[in-house]
RNA sequence: GGCGCCUUGGCCGAGUGGUUAGGCAGAGGCCUGCAAAGCCUCGUACAGCAGUUCGAAUCUGCUAGGCGCCUCCA
């Protein structure tokens, strides 16, 4: 299996199956219903996991939840533990009715405070950072290899969060003093009352959970700098090797620009879900590339949509001769860094060709396997069926055609076929 | 300004040196009482320019356009 690495810039080998293949992949800051773009990040994880095992692998995906933020504070002055709460109730929802099953570890910043605060006093005991007035900034000149995930020399890196606290305006804040009149939640620490900053959460939780070493680091493009870049060099500062592979998934676009809460050109996924239904949204993104951007939009669902059509009527039609000989093109396509276009393709060669076993566990691995499940029609609508079917034997067309309607307004269609029919349920 | 990515037929989107991607939409046909579903046929595309090469969508350079990060962001 070969995957495409931010850190080298190149396509690298997996170690050998069975591994294990650990994988973080950064989750929401949980301030809002997220919109259709976060769920890219977890539907990639969540199917690289589920390739992985499938080819015999040992995989884990950690995803966590970013529950201690400015952006909480803000949006719920006073309740900000509340919001934290609902809205991750909200995310779980969401992304659980893509069908993918759950991530084996989901940790909070606020239940990893422990373990934050133990990593910064070790930065601290090793001078990677310092401590002033209740804050602790990590210290980037100590850190040479500072910019290598992002590509940017270290003496171009700009200030980050202004601060005149701060030895040099690089270095980046792991413990934050409270401020009472805007914070209404904190955390004692050696440096005071106070709550982590958003970068060390994910060192700590990684560390926490997978020890100093794990295989892949995922999330959107846009967390390569400052996000992950703070925290190679936090982990690394400690000697630690942490990711091995860094994988980064494009953004998604709405009209040309990148979604995102900031410019308030959000679909939710909630809303997303409720238009299209969750299978759509997944074929919407197995047919780009998981490192591409791709653009949100009716005509790109829309296609998404008929594409889904396309490979559940297959399971209506006669299958063929069973050739397992043919489910190679399709690993190949996945093991060649995860190319979902390419695999996607099988499928529909596969759909035409009747090989129905091969589609549906092809299906299967991108949490698909429902559409090869045909719906079973209620007794009434059997009833009007058989009655069309009698009309239509005894040439009776008129009757058969309004049979046809009354099917199709309880949502259901009569495939007529040379020996019989097929019922099926009209997908909206 | 710094770093990086992208540009394929009406649309989406693989491919990365030489033989069909695949899909959506559209046209014609087959099938059907008519449909639906399916099947068959039809596009001969690679931003532009220059170069390397026997040969380039695929490599190199330049130009144009677009996007991302550099501040919170999946």
């Amino acid at each position: 299996m070969r995957l495409y690495d931010t850190y080298t810039r190149s396509v690298v080998e997996l170690p050998a199956a069975p591994g294990p293949i650990r994988m973080y992949v950064c989750g929401p800051t949980v301030y809002a219903r997220a919109h259709i773009g976060n769920a890219r990040p977890f539907i990639v994880g969540m199917w690289f996991r589920s390739w992985l095992r499938a080819t015999g692998y040992e995989a884990e995906l950690v995803h966590n939840i970013t529950d201690i933020n400015d952006k909480i504070y803000e949006a719920a002055p006073g309740k900000s533990a509340e919001l934290a709460v609902r809205a991750t109730e909200w995310y779980l929802e969401d992304t659980g009715d893509f069908g993918l099953g759950l991530p084996d570890h989901l940790p909070k910043a606020t239940e990893s405070v422990d373990a934050i605060v133990h990593f910064i006093e070790e930065l601290i005991a090793s001078d990677h950072a310092y401590a002033i007035e209740g804050d602790v900034y990590f210290r980037v000149a100590s850190f040479p290899e500072y910019g290598r995930l992002s590509r940017q020399r270290p003496d171009q890196v700009e200030e980050q969060e202004p601060n005149a606290l701060k030895e040099d305006g690089r270095d980046f804040a792991l413990w934050k003093a409270n401020k009472p009149e805007t914070e209404d939640t904190w955390w004692d620490s050696p440096w005071g009352r106070g709550r982590p900053g958003w970068h060390i959460e994910c060192s700590a939780m990684a560390e926490e959970i997978y020890g100093p070493a794990f295989e892949i680091h995922g999330g959107g493009l846009d967390l390569v700098f400052p996000h992950h870049e703070n925290e190679v060099a936090q982990s690394r500062a400690l000697g630690h090797p942490f990711a091995a592979i860094w994988t980064h998934n494009g953004m998604l676009r709405f009209t040309g620009e990148k979604m995102s809460k900031s410019l308030g050109n959000v679909t939710t996924m909630r809303e997303a879900i409720d238009e299209w239904g969750a299978e759509t949204l997944l074929v919407f993104f197995l047919a780009a590339s998981w490192r591409k951007p791709i653009d949100y939009s009716d005509d790109t669902v829309a296609q998404a949509r008929a594409r889904l059509e396309t490979l559940r009527n297959a399971f209506t039609l006669p299958a063929a001769e069973h050739d397992e000989g043919r489910w190679e093109t399709f690993a190949a396509a996945l093991e060649d860094d995860f190319d979902t276009p390419a695999a996607l393709a099988v499928l529909h060669e596969w759909a035409s060709a009747g090989q129905l076993e091969l589609l549906r566990r092809g299906l299967e691995v991108f949490g698909l396997g429902g559409i090869a499940v045909r719906a079973e029609a209620p007794p009434e609508v059997v009833e009007l069926a058989r009655r069309r079917a009698e009309a239509r034997s005894a040439r009776d067309f008129e009757s058969s055609d309004r049979l046809r309607d009354e099917l199709a307004a309880l949502g259901w269609v009569m495939r007529d076929r040379a020996d019989g029919y097929d019922l099926v349920q009209e997908q909206s």
